[in-house]
This record gives structure tokens, C-alpha cells and sequence, in this order.
DNA sequence: ACAGCTATGTATAACTA
DNA sequence: TTAGTTATACATAGCTG
């Protein structure tokens, strides 16, 4: 939203992440306040600086959202169960994005070698790649790669709207771009929510399973 | 931000009511998933829907944010601190626009009458409005009426600022358009930061004091 | 209600003073 | 530093299915 596009990672210059931090907080609390105007809802917001110093904001005021949010731990629980719906929603889509892979890599597959595995149940990375020639696999690698993007682009949408429920997906799953919410989450469940994708694309380097 | 601008008040229908929570509400939770990772900040936001529906987010997560607001009553008293300081700002910015109104009122004051009311210590508004002739006195009402406009526009963004300390302007300065905030906050003290207007300005339509 | 789409208004990254 | 300016990316209002 400026000049260049930046990519969602800590600022680490000292002064430039001061400065994009009093912007965009003041953002943030606008957007908070058209919001419960706009609405008629009811919006707190918090942000402490590094330096620890508190901003907020509320409608009608920050300790009347803070009351009634810890009046309601059953609100809570509506709120994280329907994440979980947006995540298996969002979950299927993935689905759906995989097997638009699949069909045009199918379609290759017979454009190329006339339809190497057949039609059987099988999933095209599930195919026997001991009869390919070396164009073939050259085509299969390139396919489970681009997969394989789809799949990280995905997870990494995931990660942002997962922080919504404090689910966290395991770092090592974003690959090494500089991940900050690692420190003070724990790491669990979401796994559960993503576990259908095949083995080949599931090991990091170190071979372990996500 | 969309096909066309829209004036900051509650929207009246329902549906469309609800298609804009849910998409501003995604937008402000996307926002502050963006200003915790830039800028290393704890953020928490919590949102409810006029059915009483719970949303919300927090980095590292909500309960953490809240906690710690809970536990530092003096950090509040910081933030209201330094918002009074911006207000104060801002008033200061309101005075130079008055001025600058003043400046140019004067100006059309001397092209028209050869300067009606001398250059004593008086200001502009405060002239004797018995000896003017009738094209002066048109003058004079549209120099004060953009007056008027500068300040409520200004009172207006002031306002907006203002719940970030739960402080609220009297809603009839603001004009009789639609104004949500006000069932349930307190009315108090703001107006000890604006009272310098003159007058003629400050009444509202029962000619109270504001 | 819900999910796209796109024209348009806003927020803001980089820059300047 | 702390403010302003500007070009650009992004959010979203109104619309369609």
C-alpha cells in the first residue's frame, strides 16, 4: 500500500519500523472506529509498542469490550469453532486448487507419452515413475513442484488467519522466511485440519512428517 | 474505498449492514495481523457483532493482550496522556486555520468597504456589524458561515479521535446528522480543550453554551 | 445470507524538508 | 527526529450471479 510492495515481515530497521508503526496504528484504530460506527458493533483494540507502551481504542470504550469479553467464554468458543469452519472451508478449496493441478497435469501426461498410468484409482503422484523417460519425469517433477507452491501459498494464508484461534502451523512449514509469531505460541492442532496432502509433498528436509 | 465514497454513519440495511461487517471485519483483523509482524508488536483486537457475536484476534494471542492490559492501569493513563497532548495539537492547527480564515476575511474586507473597522486590536468577528451596508453584511454572515463549516469538520475528525480516550464531544456539535456513539459514553471534558471560538459561533440552535 | 468482480477511494512506503 | 508529499498497492462499495 505505498510506494513498493513489501513483504509481511518485522521491519528491522529501528526508525522505519517506528514510523510504520505510528501509521499504521492510527490506520488501524480509523478502520476500527468506521467499523463500529458503520456497524453498530461493538470494537476494542489494543496494541502495545516494543517499547511497551499502550494504545487502544474502543466503542464505546476499550473496558467495556475487555468486561464483556471475559464475561464470555462461551462467545469465545462460537468464535473459534466457527474459524475452524473458514479453515475447512478454506481447506477444501485447497482440495479443489490440487485437483485443478491434477486434471492439467493429466492432460500433459497424455499430450506427452500418450497417458503413461492409465485410468485406474489411482492419483497421478501416486504413478510408478520407474517407466518414465527422462522428458516424462522432467514434466512430473515440474508438476509436483508447481503443487507443491500452490500448497505453501495456501498455508501461508492459512498461518495469518489461523492466529485468529492462536493455532499455529509449525514454522518449518513457511519455509525459512523470517517467521515471527514463533516465540510466544504454542505449536498444535491445525495439523489435524491439513492432513490429507501426499506424503512426497509432506516432508520438510530433515524428512519429518508435518 | 470502493466504487464510491461513502459517508462515515450507520448503515441502515440490514444485509448491507452485515456484507460490511464481515468484510471490514476481515480487512481490520488482516491489518493488524500486518502492523504485529512489521512492527514486533502485541496486538489484540475484539470484535462484536450486533447479534452479540464475538470476534477476535491477538498477537501473540487475545488473552495474553488483555492480561497484560489489565495489569498495567498506569500504561493507560500514559496513552491518555499523550492522546491529550495529539488533541491539544490538533486544537493548536484548528486556531491557525481560524486565522487563516481571519487573514483572507480581512483581505475581502478591504477590496469591498476600504476596511470597515480599522486596524485596532479587535478581531474580525467582533466588529460592529450596525454600520455595515447591505453587500458587507453578505460578506460578513458567508465569511462567518465558513467559519462554522471549518470547525464542525474539524470538531467531527476531533471526534473520531476522541473515543480513543472515551471522551466525547456534546453530540449536537456535531450537527444533527446520525450519531452513534452516544447511548453509552459519558460526556465530559473534551470541551475543555476547544473553548476559544468565538461566540457567535458557539451556540447551537437553543442558544446553549457548548 | 454468500461468493465473486471491478471501479474507485484510502492507506501507506518511500521520499523530501 | 518528526512532519508533509506522492505514487502505488490495497481495501472495499456497489454490483452480479
Amino acid at each position: 500500500m505505498g510506494r513498493a510492495k513489501i513483504e509481511i515481515k518485522k521491519i528491522e530497521n529501528r526508525s522505519a519500523r517506528q514510523v510504520c508503526f505510528s501509521k499504521r496504528r492510527m490506520g488501524l484504530i480509523k478502520k476500527a472506529s468506521e467499523l463500529s460506527i458503520l456497524c453498530g458493533s461493538e470494537v476494542g483494540i489494543i496494541v502495545f509498542s516494543q517499547a511497551g507502551k499502550a494504545f487502544s481504542f474502543g466503542h464505546p470504550c476499550i473496558d467495556y469490550v475487555i468486561d464483556k469479553t471475559l464475561k464470555r467464554p462461551v462467545q469465545v468458543n462460537c468464535e473459534k469453532i466457527e474459524r475452524i469452519r473458514q479453515l475447512e472451508k478454506q481447506y477444501n478449496e485447497l482440495l479443489q486448487e490440487l485437483e485443478n493441478e491434477n486434471e492439467k497435469h493429466a492432460i500433459l501426461q497424455r499430450e506427452f507419452a500418450g497417458g503413461g498410468g492409465g485410468g485406474r484409482g489411482l492419483q497421478w503422484w501416486e504413478e510408478d515413475v520407474s517407466g518414465m523417460g527422462i522428458e516424462e519425469l522432467k514434466q512430473h517433477a515440474e508438476s509436483l513442484e508447481a503443487m507443491y507452491r500452490v500448497v505453501i501459498e495456501r498455508a501461508k494464508f492459512l498461518q495469518v488467519q489461523a492466529s485468529l484461534v492462536s493455532y499455529q502451523l509449525p514454522s518449518h512449514f513457511l519455509g525459512d522466511d523470517n517467521f515471527q509469531h514463533e516465540q510466544d505460541q504454542e505449536k498444535h492442532q491445525l495439523s489435524l485440519l491439513l492432513p490429507p496432502i501426499p506424503d512426497d509433498l509432506c516432508e520438510n528436509e530433515n524428512g519429518k512428517r508435518v
